[in-house]
DNA sequence: TTTCGGCTCGAACATACGTGCGGAGAATCA
DNA sequence: TGATTCTCCGCACGTATGTTCGAGCCGAAA
């Protein structure tokens, strides 16, 4: 167990945890050789055998897709992760982003969201909206916004910035153009705004957002 | 979906459920043959493809072990449903609400929604949406809409509403106003349309809306 | 009675799929 | 340098497995 891995071996059990998500069924030494370009099906046989001998993965004989992840490799509930809900946001101050405590806080509320939606993102919190100060955003009152902590963002994300001199915090695509931030609506019928560099903090990446309609 | 199962149909159901648990894949047909004590394969497969035409079940053509429950039938992953995302949507048409056939083929995508975004709400499906037709209802190019298919509606629900006259789908709040019908856009700084009943259909109640940002 | 549709049976067919084998670079070690 | 081990390759074999077909059974409708 304590060997470390070949990246074609991270690579094979990366590929059946994502063909686990999408089929619920596991996939066959073909589909592994297509899915990670392999050039041939003893190759993936010969990596499987050691992904069994150290412990990733069960393997049934003669059996087609007998393929089991095992212990880390397996994601307990495959298409679901649990974040945490923000409430309690107040205008005019900076977003509280998630810290371990507010993990560990069994107040917190939480939801569960389909792994689809985060896939790859890290630490993933969301914010209930309150009011219609964002809009602009195609955001409106009781949407949630999902959120990626983030200090920095590169042209074109989809950022939760505090705006220094304003005191709001405002979801808008980001652009740096020669020292100062251009802020993007969503809403291709509105302006952008213009912030110098030092009067705006990048709190977040907006991953998605989710409206349920009452 | 109303037909009642078969005690056999029940049974093999059953057994798929119990043979997941266990190993974590689903059975073959002969897994099945034997564990229900049934005499040929073709049972099995005839029995199958009733499961699946009556939506507890899906099927992979060619593919062994190509079974994946369905809906109530699945118990792996209780807080979370599948639904079917419905994509070609034509502009100029009514949205095509899905029937079984939508459910039993196979490559009609689909995803896991946590349950809290559709409670109490049957055959919710998925519509991505194209281009920027939607924007007035805060909703833009890539989101997916949930719906739940009505031919009615409330004052006051968000409805997906067919207006003949324009030969348009459009996504607006209902409201029935002595003899005609007032569609208010989601968004509150634009106006309402009016339109005569008889002119617009109801296709479905929107339940939600997911955005993914990339 | 006949007819017909739902269900069952057994066998065979076609192929999807796991596995084994001989060989060949490439890396490690002496 | 040679010996050894690791990793990869292509191919082909055997069987596991989905699918089809023709026939038979049975109860309900005609």
């Amino acid at each position: 167990m304590a060997k470390k891995l070949s990246e074609k071996q991270e690579r094979i059990l990366e590929f059946i945890q994502v063909f686990l998500d999408e089929h619920h069924y596991p996939p066959t030494v073909r589909d592994i050789q297509t899915g990670c370009e392999i050039s041939s099906t003893s190759v993936v046989d010969y990596n499987l055998r050691i992904l069994q001998r150290e412990g990733y993965l069960k393997r049934q004989n003669e059996v087609s897709r007998g393929i089991e992840l095992l212990g880390v490799a397996r994601r307990s509930a495959p298409n679901v992760v649990t974040i945490p809900i923000l409430s309690n946001i107040a205008a005019g101050e900076p977003l509280p982003v998630p810290t371990q405590d507010t993990w560990n806080n069994e107040n917190t509320e939480t939801m569960d969201l389909p792994t689809f939606l985060i896939k790859g993102k890290e630490n993933v919190f969301a914010v209930r909206v309150k009011g219609q100060s964002m809009i602009d955003a195609l955001i409106t009152d009781g949407d949630l916004v999902l959120l990626e902590p983030a200090e920095t963002a590169s042209d074109g994300d989809m950022v939760a910035a505090w705006l220094r001199d304003k005191e709001e915090v405002t979801l808008k695509r980001f652009f740096l153009e020669n020292g100062r931030v251009r802020l993007q609506p969503a809403n291709p019928s509105m302006d952008p705004i213009y912030v110098p560099a030092d009067k705006v903090s990048v709190q977040g990446r907006v991953v998605g957002v989710i409206r349920s309609v009452s």
